[in-house]
DNA sequence: TCTGGGGTCCTTACTCTC
DNA sequence: TCTGGAGAGTAAGGACCC
């Protein structure tokens, strides 16, 4: 559950059906995505507090049943205040590979509707239905359609919110959550935001909240009412114009099939604070062998490799490179990211979190390659191509650098090699 | 209370080039 | 030759989303 659905309770559900003219939208949002994944391989659970998220000490929630999330018990929180509230819960760890597969066979659903399908994230897609009409019925009824089919052929339930924007939609979903499908009819847009409370609008997280909370603004309604300049100042140029249009139900964007990716990293919190700059430098490296092999699956390159540093004050600062052209090396990431730490100063810092990304991406066919003689990077490149190749076959722990071979895993502080290869 | 991991987008500041 | 402004690119930080 998202910070934006503890927002909202389960709205009223329609009574007489509504008028769907126009509303060629659909967000569908998975209920409980992960614990109802579970679900199906537990069923003797179905009833209890379930929590599923990560195990070590430093963990958050991921997903919470419904039952748990009577106790207070929501996404994002640290399972040891989760644990707290919630004793009796049953813990279950997050497990990608199940949720994937579960998420590939709903998205399918979603295809056989309509190719203008936007994915936002395993359990939640927008799906523009405007051309499956003549075929499959009007907007509602095809929101029945797919939670029958989900439901049918998934064994889990979904929400479906149907309106004529991508924002309203989403909001729909939210507003009927769980199990639920609400229309919000193109002339019924303003009445049904203006009484939202402003966290609702897209956009607005828990700074911007207090922002508008010193400024009188509770609601949706009383945000509308107040001059764009106002909120521009306040908000600045993007965010304050965004949000005068939102809550005037007016949102332009259209359901996107695909957007290329524009960066891809990788990052990790240590279980306990780490200042061995040996430890670092070899979680640099493993964490820029994820980043290089996820860059190669997907036919990518990127200029800029970044590095994210949080202190044990959760103080965090990023540093930036920018390259002379693009790659998908981990070699070349590994080297460029091991420069930005070690030039940041904070080689005897106590750190939680150290991250690779690799930004400005482009496809990697279309990326030139000058070979300069101080740096032949062939050699790196058919040596990581084999790697591609063997983790491909037999898993991807089954080949990796020298320096990630070892007894312990990062954040013990007890190998002092360096982590070049 | 003690804060994951994967992302996107925006703002501000600075540098460089024209 | 010098100067200033515009615009692009880069870097850093932060808010937000799921």
């Amino acid at each position: 559950m998202s910070r934006k659905q503890q927002l909202h309770r389960p709205g009223p559900q329609p009574g007489p059906p509504a008028d769907d003219t126009g509303c060629h939208i659909l967000h569908v949002d998975m209920d409980a995505f992960f614990v109802s994944v579970e679900l199906l391989e537990r069923p003797e659970l179905r009833g209890r507090p379930v929590i599923v998220g990560g195990a070590g000490p430093r963990g958050v929630v991921s997903a919470a049943s419904y039952e748990a999330r009577t106790f207070g018990v929501h996404s994002a929180m640290p399972m040891t205040r989760a644990r707290r509230l919630c004793p009796q819960a049953v813990v279950l760890p997050v497990s990608h590979g199940k949720y994937s597969r579960v998420s590939a066979a709903v998205f399918e659903i979603f295809r056989s509707v309509t190719p203008l399908v936007e994915g936002l994230s395993l359990d939640e897609a927008f799906l523009d239905v405007a051309g499956a009409g003549r075929r499959l019925g009007r907007p509602a009824e095809i929101a029945r359609l797919i939670r029958e089919q989900v439901r049918d052929q998934q064994g889990i339930t979904c929400s479906v919110g149907v309106a004529s924007t991508k924002f309203v939609a989403k909001l729909a979903s939210t507003r009927c959550k769980p199990d639920g499908l609400l229309v919000v009819p193109a002339d019924g847009v303003v009445g049904f935001l203006h009484p939202l409370p402003v966290a609702a609008l897209w956009g607005v997280g828990e700074r911007t909240e207090q922002t508008l909370t010193r400024l009188g603004l509770r609601t949706v309604g009383q945000l509308a009412e107040v001059p764009p300049a106002t909120l521009q100042r306040e908000l600045g140029n993007a965010l304050g114009a965004h949000l005068h249009e939102l809550a005037w139900g007016r949102d332009p964007r259209e359901v996107v099939p695909h957007t290329p990716d524009k960066s891809i990293g990788a990052e990790e919190t240590f279980d306990t604070d780490v200042d061995d700059p040996e430890v670092i430098r070899r979680e640099l490296l493993r964490l820029s062998e994820k980043v290089g092999a996820r860059l190669r699956a997907g036919g990518n390159a990127g200029r800029t490799v970044s590095v994210k540093l949080r202190m044990a004050s959760f103080k965090t600062i990023t540093r930036a490179r920018t390259l002379a052209e693009p790659t998908d090396l981990a070699r070349v990431i590994y080297v460029t990211a091991r420069e930005l730490y070690e030039g940041a100063g904070l080689e005897r810092v106590r750190l939680r979190l150290v991250g690779v990304r690799v930004e400005n991406l482009r496809p990697a066919g279309e990326a030139p390659r000058q070979l300069t003689f101080d740096e032949p990077e062939h050699g790196w490149r058919e040596a990581e191509r084999a790697m591609d190749q063997v983790a491909h076959r037999f898993g991807s722990g089954a080949v990796r650098p020298a320096a990630l071979v070892r007894r312990a895993e990062p954040g013990d502080g007890r190998d002092g090699r360096d982590g070049t290869r």
